[in-house]
DNA sequence: TCAAATTAGTAAACTATGTTTACAGATTGC
DNA sequence: GCAATCTGTAAACATAGTTTACTAATTTGA
């Protein structure tokens, strides 16, 4: 089990617990990049490095449990706006709490010192080595 | 993109390019079990996290084209001893180069002093987060 | 200005990598 | 000796992605 894998299936276990029994490792992903402000498909999926086609059918099953709502763009008419539902809030805030509890979990661990040292190195130089190159998919 | 799915993918496309074709990300993930010096299927499924079953496709893979093979056991006849071929043999030694060249990149880019650094808080600081809890399958 | 190139969303077919369930044969513990 | 457990094997299924393909809307540039 990578930290990666970890992480997610963590995140999932717990977001279950408070009862988002139909949300997949996929769909807790793509909710993150919407939480950095993105709108648009594309966009998400440019961020995250997937091809739209990826994205399309997270936005889909999204839709269809409730979670967010499809737009038309009034800028653009070939893009569609993603906004949130009322559930798609609860489902942000109950993320955020999960995360929290995940970190707290780790820093019992290791050590507030340890964790702030490990956040530090992953943000500072996985960040410069993942800035260097892209292959990204079409 | 995550630091995981990075590595693995710069791994796979190193190794292509060193004319190793026929292999998968999921090839080389169980690979570097085999390297540490395991010699049996259930095993490396239990050191990987997975099912035993995943690494059976895999290996089953390996053997046909060509890079391990597999021979019973005499000290348990209901295990099988896994082998490198020939082939096999080049391929550990490509995949430590390409390794290798991977971690120059990440020096060029973010220093030895950082390199270390990392290394060392991924080894300390996330080995001990997964240390603390398994989801292991059956 | 208008044709060409690009971009967004949609969709189907396919691939990669796992899981769950099931079973038979070998081994181990009591 | 027999039940429990372990091995490899295998099929059916799940998840998360890709490639290819199409339409409509927009942008670019000669």
């Amino acid at each position: 089990m990578t930290a990666d894998q970890w992480l997610s299936s963590s995140l999932l276990h717990l977001m279950r617990a408070r009862g988002h029994k139909d949300l997949t490792g996929a769909h807790l992903a793509f909710f993150a990049f919407l939480e950095c402000g993105l709108t648009h498909a594309s966009d998400v999926a440019r961020r995250m490095g997937i091809s739209r086609q990826a994205v399309y059918k997270v936005t889909r099953d999204l839709e269809r449990i409730g979670v967010l709502r499809l737009e038309e763009d009034p800028t653009d008419r070939r893009q569609k706006l993603i906004l949130m539902t009322a559930r798609g809030d609860r489902v942000a805030l109950d993320a955020r709490a999960s995360l929290a509890e995940i970190e707290a979990r780790i820093e019992e661990r290791i050590g507030p010192v340890r964790l702030d040292q490990l956040r530090g190195a992953l943000a500072r130089d996985w960040g410069a080595v993942l800035g260097l190159e892209g292959d990204e998919p079409s």
